[in-house]
DNA sequence: ACATTCACTACTCATTTAGTAGAGAATATA
DNA sequence: TATATTCTCTACTAAATGAGTAGTGAATGT
């Protein structure tokens, strides 16, 4: 039941972007520094989000990220997805192929189900309102003090 | 957000020891024929289950396993808990200390929230119906015909 | 042309997962 | 009490995964 570093950071970095993406683009050394994230670890997870179209980015002068679509339209699921793949707590709830009982399984059904339900509250977070939650806790969301 | 081996593993053993034990216990090595799972690797989890309380097992002639209260006051929760320790989706949600961001971390709050309502869904389980419904199959959860 | 910025591949090291193997401890029963 | 039976514990192994660093390459605004 533990989730991977790079989910972990990829939230925390969507935030910060979500945060601070206001008309221009913003820096991957610049959530780096706030979020304290190497700017290499960043450079994996984040093709992820992008391939997911959950942010843009662009190189250069003037490049960065800023996200593809308005912050309210994009969900915790989306983020765990585009970095994990799809939810899902047994493989072969996905995939009943890989084992011959799946057929007449009652735990298949059981892991199934559960993983929808999981599925259903993520979706349920929104971008916009856990920046904004983020936001009202007065601390720039950088680490100081 | 994939189980492990050993907790789907439990899960199936319980669902069989649920429907098998009736007056009598059930032997290790009938659940590891049924379900298809190696006597050792039965060894590892079956341990768990009992320190957690939700089995008794006896040595010897006539031993086996047992539940150690009724399948109706067992739930999933308990099941993967005993194997896979508190459930919690990121470790600084349990243990603020490991990350000095905790206390001002959104994405935090978030984790938190989330593993509470996937306890929940857990706990909404319980063995007496999972085994209920898996009699219901008829197929007895031996893999054959 | 060039500095800047993201993207991709390769590599390393530690940890976890998924087992097997074998000896040891408890116990009902003859 | 001897013994076959059955669970329990520790050690060990091999493969996969996780977490990260390093270096090079590709795109782009000025």
């Amino acid at each position: 039941m533990k989730l991977t570093t790079k989910v972990r950071y990829s939230l925390r970095f969507m935030i910060d972007l979500a945060l601070h993406v206001e008309g221009a683009t913003v820096l991957a050394r610049d959530i780096s520094r706030r979020q304290e994230i190497s700017e290499k670890y960043i450079g994996h997870f984040v093709p992820l989000l992008k391939s997911a179209g959950l942010i843009r980015a662009s190189r250069g002068a003037r490049g960065g990220f800023s996200l593809a679509r308005p912050a309210s339209e994009i969900t915790l699921k989306d983020i765990v997805e585009a970095v994990e793949g799809p939810m899902c707590l047994v493989g072969c709830v996905n995939d009943p192929g890989i084992c011959k009982r799946a057929g007449t399984c009652q735990a298949r059904d059981v892991w199934g189900e559960a993983t929808r339900a999981i599925a259903d509250i993520f979706s349920r977070y929104n971008l916009e309102k856990m920046a904004e939650e983020q936001r009202s806790r007065h601390t720039d969301y950088v680490y100081a003090i």
